[in-house]
DNA sequence: CCTTTTCTCGTCATACTGACGATAACGAAT
DNA sequence: ATTCGTTATCGTCAGTATGACGAGAAAAGG
């Protein structure tokens, strides 16, 4: 039996909340196709790698930031017959939301790095889509889970947690209802003995996320259904 | 640049309610390898298809069933190296809903097709794992889109529409409060003006699914966390 | 001090949910 | 025809969750 043959790449949606935006990683390409574009980091699947060992390695290569405290999940594949101009590409994207970090190096194939904000990216390839998709992701996401969490260090006030909110959902939430659904869920998160210090207004107590990987009952954000 | 070459395949995984029980189409292998073990229909993907239009090939191929009132939608991939004897090959799962149709005819590959009631499979590949995956999708997302229509005809009574909600998630639910429920969510269903005749009780008024595509408040199951 | 800022707890009306009673409308059995 | 079993549909009621917002607590800065 005989088949078309195909390559196989990973891509990467990796998000992180700075200044209060939601911020997607994108590098300058370094080689055609698309050279000196905008696109997603990413590469060709090697002979005998694993799909999510070849996106753990890309988010290493090209961001120099893997650890814990962040999450890394599929997030969907992509193979139309035209997407890749040098052939049959199937991409399999990634998703993966870190918390805000140095700004990233720029990898083996990337001429740079850089954290841009969601929206209007103008990516290569169907990059664009992949992105839309992975927000798209992420927001409902924040709905059913605690997901959120991975956006923050390892502890961080509840402030900061609707921070996040507000910046991936791109709506205002009250402080007095946000703090009051996130303490009262079992499991999202747990308080420590450490307050803030040094800042504006009262000191705030850090929380460390909880052990629970769905958020019952969900935060619903304001839809205009859909 | 050199990079590995992979064959990449869709699967699909094709749910429907038969006898108030979730089944998955599966098909007995024709040829190796695995010959004559179940798997789940699939195949190649065409050198110059679309993935999407190579899982509406297959489910048209393998099962003779396409039409409208089902749903489609890509589920993940899977691409562990030594996942195919055949060498390096990715798969694109999909997902199918269906209303409740005569047996599926056998198709090209395939020596026979049958309904099977989820859990417990023992199928070829990884497929049970992808299987799994397929009705854990299924299982939430009819908390929070009206999917569940997917799997009735088009009119479709409530207590219809409540049995595909226990079969999926293998849980009794009130009839009363389901009532309330699925009528008060607005575009979940419409009403039309004709009844069930002939059954055991009284008359059912018989719906139609509705123009949202997600359930605002969800449908929650009933878990034990997670 | 006093003001500003931010965190945290409380209140209250409304909405939603689960549990379950009651009635309506059919076929089948007496 | 009446009764009975069955299923559909509507209502009730208590418990819970939510949105809107008041108010005190605890810091920094004048």
């Amino acid at each position: 039996m005989s088949y078309p043959v195909f390559a196989v790449t990973v891509d990467l949606v990796v998000l992180t909340v700075r200044d209060g935006e939601l911020c997607a990683l994108s590098v300058r390409r370094g080689c055609e196709p698309y050279l000196d574009q905008w696109a997603l980091p990413g590469g060709f699947v090697h002979a005998d790698e694993d799909l999510s060992a070849a996106a753990r390695r890309e988010l290493a290569e090209e961001t120099g930031l893997a650890g814990p405290g962040g999450h890394l999940e599929q997030l969907a594949s992509y193979g139309t017959p035209d997407r890749d101009p040098r052939g049959r590409v199937v991409t399999v994207a990634y998703l993966a939301l870190l918390p805000d970090l140095p700004t990233p190096r720029a990898g083996t194939d990337a001429a740079a790095a850089a954290w841009r904000p969601v929206g209007r990216h103008g990516l290569a390839f169907d990059h664009d889509r992949i992105l839309a998709d992975g927000v798209e992701r992420a927001r409902s996401k924040l709905e059913y889970t605690p997901l959120a969490t991975a956006f923050c260090p390892s502890e961080f006030t509840i402030a900061a947690l609707r921070t996040v909110y507000e910046a991936v959902w791109g709506e205002p939430l009250d402080p007095r209802n946000f703090h009051r659904k996130v303490t009262s869920t079992p499991g999202f998160v747990v308080p420590t003995e450490r307050f803030t210090e040094g800042g504006p207004g009262r000191p705030a107590r850090l929380y460390r996320r909880g052990k629970s990987t769905v958020l019952i009952p969900p935060i619903l954000r304001h839809r205009l259904d859909g």
